[in-house]
DNA sequence: CAATAATTTTAATGACGATTAAAATAATCG
DNA sequence: CGATTATTTTAATCGTCATTAAAATTATTG
């Protein structure tokens, strides 16, 4: 019992440092931000956060991770709901948009791949690979059933998350643009995927 | 005559520096690459670089102000180009998608604003907001005259410019693969705005 | 060729920031 | 409460990197 609250005490603080983190490495890079940066957000001294992380590249690497992780359940749960490819896709994008500027967010998107060490890159670059995959099949299904245009799957899925991706760079934290990005979005990157 | 030979192959190796410098901020951001990344391109010395520009945050400015009038003249040369507003957009998402690969490319995302200075930064983001407001202005006038759906202009701008800016994270140089964006992006990011 | 200007390098300097160890504080548990 | 554990801070250390000045090299030009 005493193990499960001080466990439940520990990753809630190193959740809570992980959005710290990722909204700093949206906002200014992983090199661009100190750990005195992340640390301020959280009322902590910079070395407060070794006691929950080896080194600063763990954290982006978990921040990473946590985005892998958010986007593979966003898709299973949408498939899970049924409904036909393109109607899947939407409810999808509706979720990483959300995902982008809301609860659990801010989610770090995967923009310094590079910085990360070798063994940590390959983990989060096959996780990746393997969540395009997905959503490229998705798109092909769509394709074969009729309810999506025929359309380079590998080049449209780029796409799609570039633009998801690039939400944080434009968008800062005002809540009606939120609401707006999340009624529209959906709308404007799934009308191309029409038959 | 002597005076124009030297400024030209002063801003001919300026540019060359801008180049190098695009590329390596596009893949490891403003803090993440060294002024010795950037030299080591171009067989020079990380000092040799203050010959020609003032500081590391004069470079980016200089790199972010080139992107913006590259995207400028693109779209005024589009513009004047002719045809409906669907015509002169598609044209555009070309170029732009050209300027993020190949000639005179790289040119550098604008994805690191917090790192300039303020005086550069109002700069930088005043030509950004009219870019985008050229942009936004172009597809009101396709919503107008018909050949575009109507939608909001703003949140499309925001999702075909991530697209675009997101290309470099994805892109390593495969001649192949650049051949594949040109062709299929202008259509992908296309589609959408069909009536 | 001599002289002057242009370009690059070598060799400091200094700051910032990641990291660590030891000490201090706070929490928990018997 | 006393003891043990968990958490945070203070106070170094260390390396990297931007920046600068002076020297060296290269080009240009009269």
């Amino acid at each position: 019992m005493a193990r499960t609250a001080t466990q439940n005490r520990f990753t809630l603080q190193r959740d809570r440092m992980l959005r710290a983190a990722a909204q700093c490495f949206n906002h200014k890079g992983f090199r661009g931000t100190s750990l005195k940066d992340v640390a301020g957000q959280l009322g902590l001294t910079d070395a407060a956060l070794y006691y929950y992380v080896r080194d600063k590249e763990e954290l982006v690497y978990l921040c990473y991770l946590k985005a892998a992780e958010l986007g593979r359940t966003a898709l299973e749960a949408t498939n899970a709901e049924g409904g036909n490819a393109y109607e899947r896709i939407r409810r999808y994008l509706k979720r990483h948009a959300q995902f982008m500027l809301g609860e659990p967010g801010p989610v770090a998107i995967m923009s310094e791949i590079p910085s990360l060490k070798a063994e940590h890159r390959e983990v989060i670059l096959r996780l990746s690979r393997e969540h395009s995959a997905r959503f490229e099949a998705l798109l092909r299904t769509g394709i074969d059933e009729g309810s999506i245009a025929p359309c380079d799957v590998r080049m449209t899925g780029n796409a799609i998350m570039g633009a998801l991706n690039w939400i944080p760079k434009w968008h800062h934290g005002d809540p009606a643009v939120t609401a707006q990005v999340l009624t529209t979005f959906p709308d404007i990157l799934s009308r191309g995927l029409k038959p």
